[in-house]
DNA sequence: GCAAGGTC
């Protein structure tokens, strides 16, 4: 038997149907579904399906010393039980296996660990590989064609950066969170991706508070034929010169000259991850949300494989036959305008070997899917025309003016062809139309304007740009940057979108730069790869990386080690702010975020114990103080985040805490009416059920409600009820005793 | 309970 080994299900699936050409016998082994025909198997994995980690024993944070964990013996553990146990009963049976997993290094180390399980099972199995770029009948039919052999190289690269990854965050993590005593489900952690982005989101705060802003004016004309202009200058840097020509502005305009020229803007490029993300988080989703949502999307078959590089569209796939499926549907305007055109794609920079861009698979409508899925369905297919539309062509006008001797200027622009504009409006281009002008016409100034304006400091990152920063500087993957970010908010570095780091991250980064700069910083990264790639050409062994790798991080933990006070010191500050949630209103302390005895949380008093105010805080969740400040009560509100649900905004704890005392104090006076209402003489149970079918609940209820109706509705008579409602009333209008 | 990388 012949044993065929993909990636994942998916792939395995249509794998097997363009090698049997006909329908696949489908078995289910250890509960994992394979795909049987002529004598061959082919079976999914999960990625990987084995991991690397430490052997028991290493548990314990506090017990286990940082030196052991560095030279520790990792060792490799199944991650996906059912997927190893029908490797291994197909594996025994197989005398030939072929790994067809992705065409990149991670891929290439899924085969291997594949591979080593199954000659686990059967010594004797002869292993091949095949490599193909896209899942196409003629892609896979010639991989197929002729095989090429497994590169173990290549694979022990990928291995070096898992253990390498391992050790420096499982020892750095532990440091961080010993030190300064987070330890639990609070833990601070320390990453060779994590951290260098939470790096960049620290340094780009510092810019933001270090700025200065200087101050600038601009002045503007009002001009006849509703035309507004601008002086030539712009920002204008002298107060003084500005004044001056804003008071001495003449009351009259010619217009000195009128430049019109065609500007073509090109169709954007085919999305990769990273675009994708982009444009999602452009129209206001997070980057983890517009992943997941995309994921639902490629498993039902609605778009192409999220987790992509390429930006080139491969030449097997049939875009005009693509294209004309949409014929039918909300975007059939669309389709036959791209029919209509050339069609020649757009091509990114980037071109790889791992999948296609991603691209719509299936037509659809919005009642296939929820609205945020269709939001982002409808984006892949929009961009997807994009790129296959002409060029969006505009006439740009450029007006010089002059008023009594000073510059202004006029700049129009009129779309004259929307090309790809029509199918994508996300991005905006708005037009300015200018009125009709002639060269040496004069025009009356109608009114002026000085603005007075200062520098803005650089913006805080949104998660678009983050991700995008991320790929230029090569940290993370196509699949790991959207989670990279979301570990951030859950280890509360950061809140926020655009992204502001807590002081615990000022912290984290400071003590980490200062004693394990390395970890703080990209060239890990690059330096990394190119060790990588150096295994993979049998420059160098996957061994002797590892080895100088831990001799690195032994010398990094000589330092923290030797400085692991001060480091203790400035962690704790940062922890320590980040729980300040304002001023005490009866003392003026400090509120601060406490712990309860037994767990429990609250807000209490620095003046403790001479002030006794505290306000409650949830049982559950990570209790984030943000930076957003009640204008009644100077408190920041707080933000709490379950892992799984939408964070929930509590807003500020003394406002959530008078609400809560309100609602306590409505509720117990209901329960009062209801009380009051049961204990009027007369009224018993089975009347009190009549009572209620006809809506009356409490005394207040019985005392408001017609006599009459209420017979009728409940078969009551109308002079008992009448005598009920004399006491409801005196009862209604005692105030209540609690 | 630690990382980052696959995938669901």
């Amino acid at each position: 038997m012949h044993l065929i080994i993909a990636e994942k299900h998916n792939v395995a699936k249509r794998i097997a149907q363009i090698l049997a050409g006909t329908k696949p016998k489908v078995k289910r082994v250890h509960g994992v579904e394979t795909f049987h025909f002529d004598e061959k198997v082919v079976m999914g994995l999960s990625g990987h399906i084995v991991g690397v980690d430490y052997p028991p024993g290493y548990n314990n944070w506090q017990k286990v010393d940082y030196r052991d964990l560095i030279h520790a013996q990792v060792v490799t553990k199944p991650t996906q039980a059912k997927i190893v146990s029908a490797l291994k009963d197909l594996g025994a049976d197989a005398d030939r296996i072929t790994i067809a997993t992705d065409y990149d290094r991670e891929g290439e180390l899924i085969g291997v660990e594949a591979l080593r399980i199954a000659e686990e099972a059967n010594p004797k199995i002869e292993a091949d590989r095949v490599r193909f770029s896209a899942i196409t009948k003629g892609e896979i039919l010639d991989a197929f064609e002729s095989p090429g052999e497994v590169d173990f190289n290549l694979a022990s690269s990928g291995e070096a950066r898992q253990v390498v990854d391992l050790i420096w965050g499982a020892a750095l993590t532990r440091f961080i969170s010993i030190t300064s005593g987070r330890l639990g489900k609070g833990f601070l952690s320390v990453g060779r991706v994590q951290s260098p982005t939470l790096a960049l989101i620290v340094d780009r705060e510092k810019e933001i508070e270090a700025f200065k802003p200087q101050p600038y004016w601009e002045i503007y004309a009002d001009l006849e034929k509703d035309l507004r202009v601008k002086h030539e200058k712009g920002r204008i840097w002298d107060g003084d010169l500005a004044r001056s020509i804003f008071e001495n502005l003449g009351d009259e305009a010619t217009v000195l000259s009128i430049k019109e020229k065609t500007r073509t803007d090109r169709p954007p490029a085919p999305f990769d991850t990273t675009s994708f993300i982009s444009a999602a988080s452009g129209i206001g989703f997070s980057a983890s949300n517009a992943m997941r949502i995309a994921e639902w999307l490629y498993t039902s078959g609605f778009i192409s494989y999220p987790r992509t590089e390429n930006t080139v569209y491969p030449p097997t796939l049939d875009l005009r036959d693509l294209v004309s499926a949409f014929k039918k549907g909300p975007f059939r305007e669309d389709a036959e305008r791209v029919l209509k055109g050339p069609m020649v794609p757009t091509r990114g920079k980037r071109f790889s070997t791992d999948h296609p861009p991603i691209y719509p698979t299936a037509p659809a409508t919005k009642k296939d899917m929820k609205p945020d899925q269709w939001k982002i369905y409808e984006l892949v297919v929009r961009r997807f025309f994009a790129t296959l539309s002409e060029p969006s062509r505009w006439i740009v006008m450029n007006v010089q003016l002059d008023i009594g001797g000073e510059p202004f200027r006029a700049m129009g622009a009129r779309q004259i062809e929307a090309g790809w504009r029509a199918s994508y409006p996300y991005s905006k281009a708005a037009e300015q139309i200018l009125p009709d002008l002639s060269q040496g016409e004069k025009l009356s100034v109608l009114g002026k304007e000085i603005m007075d304006k200062e520098t803005q400091p650089p913006s805080r990152y949104g998660q678009g740009r983050l991700v995008k920063l991320m790929d230029e500087l090569g940290l993370g993957t196509k699949s790991t940057r959207h989670e990279i970010i979301s570990k951030l908010y859950a280890r509360a570095y950061v809140q926020g979108n655009p992204m502001k780091p807590t002081n615990t991250a000022y912290a984290v980064i400071e003590a980490l730069e200062r004693h394990s700069p390395t970890i703080t910083k990209p060239d890990m990264t690059r330096t990394l790869e190119e060790e990588m790639t150096k295994i993979a050409e049998r420059k160098i062994g996957e061994e002797k990386v590892i080895e100088e790798s831990r001799s690195m991080l032994d010398a990094v933990f000589d330092d923290l080690l030797q400085h692991q006070g001060e480091i203790e010191t400035t962690l704790r500050e940062g922890l320590r702010t980040d729980k300040i949630v304002g001023d005490c209103p009866s003392c003026g302390n400090e509120l601060i975020i406490r712990r309860g005895r037994r767990g429990s949380r609250f807000i209490g008093c620095a003046g403790y114990p001479e002030c006794t105010k505290t306000l409650p805080l949830p049982k559950f969740g990570m209790i984030i103080v943000t930076d957003k400040i009640c204008s009644d009560h100077g408190m920041y509100h707080i933000r709490i985040i379950n892992k799984g649900k939408r964070p929930w905004d509590l807003g500020c704890p003394q406002c959530n805490f008078d609400q809560w005392q309100a609602k306590k104090a409505e509720e117990a006076k209901k329960k009062a009416e209801i009380d009051a209402l049961a204990k009027i003489p007369g009224i018993g149970p089975k009347t009190l059920e009549k009572l209620e079918t006809a809506g009356v609940r409490t005394a207040l209820d019985l005392a408001e409600a017609s006599a009459e109706e209420l017979a009728e509705k409940t078969g009551l008579k109308i002079n008992k009820i009448s005598s009920w409602q004399l006491l409801a009333k005196s009862v209604a209008e005692e105030p209540s005793g609690c």
